[in-house]
DNA sequence: CGAAATCTTGAGTATAATCAAAAACGGTGG
DNA sequence: CCACCGTTTTTGATTATACTCAAGATTTCG
């Protein structure tokens, strides 16, 4: 059931058989969501977090203006709204990109969960943690880096967190954003997006149809992207198999 | 020693008699650092955390370009690499921008305190899931809003959570970077950061000279920002001390 | 097969970057 | 107190990047 879970936390630190357990015990209320559904909003109060199990899910802002900016991408094994077990009230809106299935963990269970094993609690902040450290790599982001290299980035770090997770075949994985979408995460308009990916294209770095994407060259888009995965804070093992390296184009 | 600690954890929620007498006993190592010192690196394997007590602190990363974005702004109270306790390498450099004072608190210290007092810990976690807030936010900021906008808004930030832990004089507060330094938080050039201030001095919201800066019209500036103090995730009474409203201009 | 959504292209515009230089400021030492 | 230095702020002119608007092509899906 909590499997994603499990091999999120594996790819991050090692768990005992114990701990391994435990997780197993966690009541759950599994859910399917359809695709663009909001399935937390600004402001809500909830006592229970999301632990995506398939499919993808983005957190994501509206300015006053209209405009929405996705903040983070979540893959299976990530609980967008863990944080929401100690700070009460929701501040930003969880969207299904695509159909998706979801288990809801009262936030007594991980309560019960933290105090019996303070380990699997140390566990659960680091992944908050880590959360924290991809929001910092996308201030950079957006900060500072040209279009291309922008999206590129975000390229390079769904690759490999697919990869931790088992959810990537080879170089190719789902791709599940629209270019508009897209665009909502990068902070550019979807026209522009529509021409990045057009250069991406021509430089022969990726292939992207329908909602596949295909690295062609990963030493070259990393190197564009400037792409340093120690941010993931993945395990050796997990990340090697990201890839053999990051040599600059 | 750690009563800035204490003044900001109590900012986010109430602490225990039992729990404040915890934290005094907690042995720091207090350190004056000079400015614009990288006392943190990229790259650290730190067994002790840093608390800021006097001063202000930056985080940020270089690009290869050679440009540097600021991810965040750390006031007294603070403890930017608390992370550290958690994840090994630290991937940000931490660097102070005024004569800073800093309390080294060993990672012993720091898990000892957490099983013996669950309640702590939380707390302390709560603090890093704050920090990930804030991140969101900034993620928002220079994905979405312009650069008037997006100045305003840490302007905004810097007050709420300077009065959140008695760091701000009515309207006025201590403002420690050079133009320069705050393009590098904004993902601005410094020329178009001297335009931005004329701007919002012209519109006659701010007052920004030598390193005071004086918010004039509160609720302009904030209409400007767009500006919800809601993901600092202050406690009502904290919040409420940082100002009637948000009144729309 | 047709309708809706998504992607693509073109043209004109706006925002912010860059480059370069001048003015103002802050501290220091004579 | 003032002359000097380095830093920071300010100004002007030019350029580049990305946005907007608008329309056409293509894909997706019922």
């Amino acid at each position: 059931m909590i499997d994603p879970l499990i091999r999120k936390l594996t790819s991050i630190a090692p768990l005992t058989v114990d701990e391994e357990a435990a997780l197993g015990q966690i009541p759950t209320l599994v859910s399917h969501i359809r695709e663009q559904q909001d399935f937390v909003r600004e402001g809500d109060r909830p006592n229970r977090s999301a632990l995506l199990l398939d499919g993808f899910v983005v957190a994501s802002k509206i300015t006053r203006a209209g405009k929405r900016q996705i903040t983070s991408i979540y893959v299976p094994g990530d609980i967008p709204d863990l944080h929401s077990l100690h700070i009460d009230t929701i501040d930003m809106t969880l969207t299904t990109l695509v159909p998706s299935t979801v288990a809801f963990i009262p936030h007594e269970a991980l309560r019960d969960l933290c105090s019996a094993h303070p380990q699997l609690c140390f566990a659960l902040w680091r992944t908050t943690l880590i959360d924290a450290s991809i929001f910092r790599e996308w201030v950079v982001n957006t900060g500072q880096r040209a279009a291309v290299a922008r999206a590129a980035h975000i390229m390079c770090e769904l690759l490999v967190r697919l990869r931790a997770v088992g959810l990537a075949d080879g170089d190719v994985i789902d791709f599940p954003m629209t270019q508009a979408e897209f665009g909502e995460a990068l902070g550019l308009s979807p026209v522009h997006v529509n021409r990045v990916l057009q250069d991406l294209r021509s430089r022969r770095l990726i292939e992207l149809k329908g909602r596949r994407l295909t690295v062609i060259h990963w030493g070259g888009l990393c190197g564009l992207a400037e792409f340093d995965p120690t941010y993931l804070h993945l395990r050796a093992e997990s990340e090697g198999a990201a890839k053999p390296s990051l040599a600059t184009p």
